[in-house]
DNA sequence: CTGAAAGCGCTTACAG
DNA sequence: CTGAAAGCGCTTACAG
């Protein structure tokens, strides 16, 4: 591997080791001349500052975490979370930051995780998926005042960075639009209800039904985990009490719960309507095509990421910020009934 | 964030900054009584070496990096990468590395990439996936002399570690298997052949035909991308040449066969036996079962780490692993004449 | 077993 | 515009 050090381009180039780090770092005062005899060096030699001397002195390392929590099980099952990755990922990078990935499996693993993460000198911030209730993890990076940003809305908002979608908003209006499409009995299944988000989407939909004059029925919400079979189980659950639209919390879901009505022979949408959450490209293609809420993942990256750039470089003011999402609409749905 | 130094333990404790130092890294060399209460006010006072500084002085950061080549594309839509992402990440905070994450998007990004990974006091080494042999990232790593472990057999394995499975053989045996419960005009739908992934489970198709003395039609191969979609076209691509069993590259693209079956009124396994490879515990469950290849994915995992380990650590001699799969009999093959 | 000192490779006031 | 010098926080021979 490369062993040239700045002292070394500074013997080649005849000029003083400050000098080097000047061209390095872009700084203005340096002439034309010397500048391009430096950088021809440089180009010749191929040489790069080494990044641990250069984190210790700037105390800045220019990399960042991204921290998963609690999600081992459901981490490679939940096409969230590579979206999510790949989207962080390609923010980090034009930002100039480099990623550093860490999963969380147990609730042993936050202790070595959280220890891990907080090193003097590591990383320069961090953007953590808001978990569940139980994760402590989020308060603790707080508490350190390590520079963060919590992906989708945490508990406990108090002062805390965090970037979220308009999930009570966009499951509102989706209720609304089933309502005005002809539907009378609209069931929800719900994501795991010690998540922020899936008490938001629940409440989406409570708040939709409400706003509709619709009475609330225990008997048609179920509460599944995100995950296919969930919305296989909720799928057979809920018909026993027919409902005409089922609003699901995840694409993932909702495959789920198409699976279940094909099965005991129902159609989407003509029996049931079916409206799912999130809209990645990665479900194989169902029939019918998921009518669904589609969320910006790319706008989610490239924000986590200016909010957390703006916390590190310029301690940054408190940013808590909702992004649109969009209705679309697909073949599981069907209008019944036009107002 | 904590601000504390070596020194200022040092002093606290009523030691030297060399005392220290030799406590947190568990040096031998140090009294019991001086070593407990250095580690007291270590305790106390929550202190946590300065990551760069150490980096810089041993020559280590404790960092390795994972590389995917040119993947963006399908990297969320084919659920290889999050199961080996969990792997990686699992194994390496085992071994008590942190893991950075590098999505290379583009030919330019391969570049700029390259640079940041190569960056000297950063990375320990790396893991790079192997990717389409337009991929040159493998060859410039190599050449730079930084300790490298390829995921996947690379096309030039000239003293490279990499660690596979063992594609070829799975492959045949699933082939054989085929023959052996009364198939005879089996079909294949391959990964991309610009891939070793993609060669080797073809080359294991054609292995398994020859061994078992059957002709090698073009028409019953088809050119896919591990995908969904690919699958789904090659299926129907290739009923029009009447197979009785498909092996299919990819789960995947399995289930695409599946759909396409499903809608020419085709039944698998009784018209058709699909033999799927990866069985990750992703796919949304199918009816039929799929009877795959099933891939070791926390060894590979383990594996790959351990060997990276060792090239990092011990200069490490050449390694080049292929773990075992094993044969999973499901519901989409069916036995038709036993020989 | 312990400490003083050198040095890892950089950046950044400071002086000119 | 340029250079000499100090210093970031560690580790590690070296001497005792």
């Amino acid at each position: 591997m490369n062993r040239l050090n700045l002292e070394d381009i500074a013997k080649k180039s005849g000029v003083s080791r400050s000098t080097v780090s000047r061209v390095v770092n872009n700084h203005p005062n340096v002439s034309k001349k010397v500048r391009d005899r430096v950088l021809k060096v440089i180009d010749q030699t191929g040489y790069q500052p080494h990044a641990a001397a250069r984190a210790l002195v700037s105390n800045k390392s220019m990399v960042c975490g991204l921290i998963l929590p609690r999600t081992v099980d459901s981490f490679f099952k939940d096409p969230y979370f590579p979206a999510l990755i790949q989207s962080i990922a390609k923010s980090c990078g034009e930002n100039d930051y480099t990623l550093s990935l860490f999963l969380i499996g147990s609730e042993d693993n936050e202790d070595v995780i959280f220890n891990r993460v907080t090193r003097r000198g590591f990383l320069d911030g961090v953007l953590v998926q808001s978990g569940n209730i139980a994760d402590r993890i989020i308060d603790k990076i707080i508490k350190i005042g390590m520079p963060l940003v919590v992906l989708g809305r945490p508990f406990n908002t108090d002062g805390v960075n965090f970037i979220d979608i308009n999930n009570v908003e966009a499951v509102e209006s989706a209720i609304s639009y089933l309502v005005k499409t002809g539907h009378k009995r609209i069931a929800t299944i719900t994501g795991p209800l010690v998540t922020t988000v899936g008490i938001d989407r629940k409440q989406g939909y409570l708040q939709g039904l409400m706003k509709n004059d619709l009475p609330v029925d225990n008997h048609l919400i179920y509460e599944g985990d995100f995950l296919e079979k969930s919305g296989y189980e909720g799928g057979l659950e809920l018909i026993k009490h027919k409902p005409d639209a089922i609003f699901v919390a995840s694409d993932r879901m909702a495959l789920g719960v198409i699976r279940a009505m094909n099965e005991r022979g129902l159609s989407v949408p003509d029996d049931v309507s079916i409206i799912g959450f999130d809209d990645f490209p990665v479900q194989p293609p169902s029939v019918p095509f998921l009518t669904t809420i589609h969320q910006p993942l790319l706008e989610f990256g490239n924000k986590a990421m200016e909010i957390l750039v703006d916390a590190i470089e310029n301690g940054g003011e408190l940013h808590q910020a909702y992004l649109p999402t969009e209705f679309v609409v697909r073949t599981s749905t069907k209008v019944r009934i036009l107002e």
